[in-house]
DNA sequence: TTCATATTTGGCAATATAGCCAAATATTAT
DNA sequence: ATAATATTTGGCTATATTGCCAAATATGAA
């Protein structure tokens, strides 16, 4: 693993660390219907409203989303939705996981 | 966001977290062209033996990859080959931050 | 059996992350 | 201007993660 290789897996990891938690995977699959301001995220995800805030905050510095204030508002939208396309591999893994460990029940009893 | 959404988040976000780590995705990329032992990976990464072990057993706990053991070594394989398709993604993100920079140094200059 | 090699595991210190509270900021309503 | 609402920021503690070392385990070689 060279410098530049590093540097390329830095700034990818950025991307999947920034996904990488329940509340925020949460808020991200949740703006593929359309933007949603700060609040509306506070009484769905039952958080601080400042933790909320932070999360959005990681996952734009991550690219993942952009904010528009209107008004009193700060309202959040997906910049790139094929993030979530991408979780169906993700997805594919927990499938893959469940039907082995069906196969070892199986083999088991 | 209620119990089961919960837990299915937890479930893709162990996945996530597995490749968000610049050494263990990198080596989750090296697995692409093919199976791999655990020492050829402490030479090309440069980190202990041990920590190396414990970053491939995240990968193997997460599903990503499976080991077998075959005389001293242990080799490690893609389980689930879509992880780095869906990297490209990832990439888009990236590309779409370099060209928001790119824009914004526009401006300014 | 004894030795060398390959790997995993346990434990520890350093660092990073999460979430709460309080305070600061911004915007609209009164 | 004052108050109320929406959001961000700073600071703190608790928890999780990383990576090293040393020890344990497994396998093949002598």
């Amino acid at each position: 693993m060279n410098i530049e290789e590093k540097l390329i897996c830095e700034a990818k990891v950025k991307v999947l660390k920034a996904l990488a938690h329940p509340t925020r995977l949460w808020i991200a699959e949740q703006l593929a219907d359309g933007e949603r301001c700060v609040c509306e995220f506070v009484d769905a995800v039952g958080v601080d409203f400042s933790t909320v805030s932070k999360h959005l905050s990681v996952l734009k510095e991550a690219g993942i989303v952009e904010d528009e204030k209107r008004g009193k508002q700060v309202y959040y939208r997906l910049k790139v939705p094929c993030v979530l396309k991408f979780m169906h591999c993700v997805e594919a893994v927990i499938e893959d996981q469940i039907k082995d460990r069906a196969r070892l029940k199986e083999h088991l009893f």
